[in-house]
RNA sequence: GCCCCCGUAGCUCAGGGGAUAGAGCACCGCCCUCCGGAGGCGGUGGCGCAGGUUCGAAUCCUGCCGGGGGCACCA
């Protein structure tokens, strides 16, 4: 009996009492089933007649003394109680089946159907090809390449992309910031000052010599293309280096030559959602819950960055995505009532098939002050200054484990001082420790038993972990569905925290002269799938799970 | 002025309406050590304020206070 056939058999009851007219109810689409905090609730718990008490007009407890009474008959199931305002805690008669359903599945356990058949667009980083990934592109690698984990975990199929931004304004003071250097002057106003210029401009140099005897306009064209594709080489280099992969690199420039645009512009044209006015084309967003209208056509006949966006955003759509996630920084929650207004002027219901999340901003800290960040100024911490640091499994931890809603302080000095302070090295600990006392089992000669009698496992602390154990799928799952990949981290540190618990009082391994038994084999196969989960939660996060530290 | 996020333990943060609000670190005391610089137990200590919704609110709604970030025919 694993909580999975709990919820299902439960369901199942619901269904008999409502068919034999025991009471009244519409039997609820999903019954939850939760881990109770207080131990003496048994191993799980379900709401379920409190949920059904009002359709039903009964109280509570009454629904749920009906409900025990049929659950009490199910195989595997020792013991059902009514408690508090009508909960139904349930005790199994064991809880091993979660390590023969761990081992069984190995790598993949974890893996459900929460987000089955899915095709998912999932766009983060996107960072501007005018300077290297600051930190917070840098959180978003680490939570999205995380996401993207969870969502393929859960079924979907996921699309990793990256916008570049190659085209515009921003790209001019690219180019004329690299052409400053090159000629030993002073970065133009509104230009890029960071270091890293002198070093693309070289770049740019050395691959085409022939450079300063080009007139000015082919010298500014090469710096902009050159430049772009020299700094998006930099920042693959980087995201490479950190463990993250996209699948497509998506040029804005493209989105005009290809016709895109056009497309799009006439596809909003022809739904009639937009207008001429003061020389411009406008589109009306604002029936559908924008502030405002937003402007297509400038008046000098160009074409906006949010027309960019509705070519973009339409074209994935027409490459047969689903759901086109958007992962953005909290300067840029702006663009959520605009970006919704805009799919909803194509025809789609945005509710479904666009999703915004916002990140709030990382503020690193050193020595307890804030270090500023300015790409303008060049002394912004990048990906890769926050790797050298601390190292891509603590920083990836660091930035998964906590919510996009919140700020977060990244004390780099802390992280970089590698101590247990980072919870990534707790975690990754206790799997390396698991894996120590496994390799020390083996060269006892105690190989792991596929046969072992896992209902020995009968200690407080071994139901602890068993339960514990039990529960991944459903946070993998529910992690994938919250969008909140920092529920794996808290999890697994819980995790680690009952592991040590259980170690302490239940002794693996024989003891001296004595010979290994029965409950030392099943102790083996519960310490392996112990460290099966941990890997493989970390392996969702994209950090490492190392078996000697 | 309007919009978004946050306010939970000394610190960094979890808590997708449920039972006695948690973890790591820090501090005090005790214990253990089959893995490794570890680990366990106990103690100190908290939901910004005020209303509302309901069987039940840290969680949902409203207002206020405090912190952060935004409000272009820029990209």
């Amino acid at each position: 009996m694993t909580p999975a056939d709990l919820a299902v058999a439960l369901r199942t009851v619901v269904e008999e009492a409502v068919a034999a007219g025991e009471f009244d109810a519409v039997i609820p689409d999903e019954v939850h089933v939760e881990r109770p905090r207080n131990k003496a609730h048994g191993d799980y718990a379900s709401n379920v007649a409190l949920i059904l008490a009002k359709a039903a007009r009964r109280p509570p407890r009454e629904i749920a003394e009906i409900l025990a009474a049929r659950l009490r008959l199910v195989d595997g199931i020792a013991r059902v109680d009514v408690a508090g305002p009508g909960f139904l805690n349930v005790t199994f008669t064991s809880l091993g089946g979660a390590v023969t359903a761990i081992l069984a599945a190995g790598p993949e356990y974890g893996n459900n159907d929460a987000a089955a058949k899915e095709r998912i667009n999932l766009e983060f980083v996107s960072a501007n090809p005018t300077g290297p990934i600051h930190v917070g592109g840098t959180r978003w690698a680490a939570v999205g390449d995380a996401l993207g984990r969870l969502l393929t975990a859960s079924g979907a199929e996921v699309t990793r992309e990256y916008y570049v931004n190659d085209a515009g304004a921003q790209i001019d003071r690219f180019a004329e910031s690299q052409l400053a250097v090159a000629k030993g002057e002073p970065i133009p106003e509104n230009g890029y000052a960071g270091g890293y210029i002198a070093e693309v401009a070289a770049r740019v140099l050395w691959t085409h010599p022939d450079l300063p005897n080009e007139p000015a306009d082919a010298v500014l064209d090469t710096f902009r293309s050159a430049g772009v594709e020299q700094m998006l080489a930099s920042i693959r280099a980087s995201l490479d280096g950190f463990d993250v992969h996209f699948d497509v690199w998506f040029s804005e420039r493209s989105l005009a030559s290809s016709g895109a645009v056009e497309h799009a512009l006439d596809r909003l044209r022809a739904e009639r959602h937009t207008y001429g006015a003061d020389g411009a084309l406008w589109l009306r967003t604002s029936d559908f819950g924008d502030d405002k209208d937003r402007v297509l056509v400038k008046s000098d006949g160009s074409t906006s960055y949010f027309t960019s966006d509705a070519a973009y955003y339409l074209d994935k759509r027409e490459r047969g995505f689903d759901r086109c996630i958007y992962m953005l920084g909290a300067d840029h929650h702006g663009y959520v009532g605009r970006l919704r207004a805009m799919a909803a002027c194509f025809g789609d219901d945005p509710s479904q098939t666009l999703e915004i999340l916002i990140g709030q901003l990382v503020n690193v800290m050193r020595g307890g002050e804030p270090v500023r960040m300015s790409k303008r100024a060049g002394n912004f911490i990048t990906l890769d200054d926050l790797v050298e640091l601390v190292g891509v499994d603590a920083a990836r931890y660091s930035l998964a484990r906590a919510s996009v809603d919140t700020t977060l302080d990244l004390d780099v000095d802390l992280l970089a001082s590698r101590t247990n302070a980072n919870p990534v090295y707790y975690v990754q600990y206790a799997h390396a420790r698991l894996s120590s006392l496994l390799r020390n089992a083996l060269e006892l000669g105690l190989a792991l038993d596929p046969g072992a009698d896992v209902t020995l496992l009968t200690h407080p602390r071994e139901g602890d972990l068993l339960r514990a154990l039990a529960e991944f799928p459903r946070i993998v799952a529910s992690a994938a569905a919250a969008r909140a990949p920092h529920r794996v981290a808290r999890y697994l540190e819980e995790l680690a925290g009952t592991y040590h618990r259980f170690y302490d009082d239940c002794r693996v391994l024989p003891q001296g002269d004595d010979e290994a038994g029965p409950l030392t084999f099943a102790r083996l196969l519960l310490v392996e799938a112990t460290r099966v989960v941990i890997a493989n939660g970390l392996g969702l996060l994209g950090v490492s799970a190392p078996e000697r530290m």
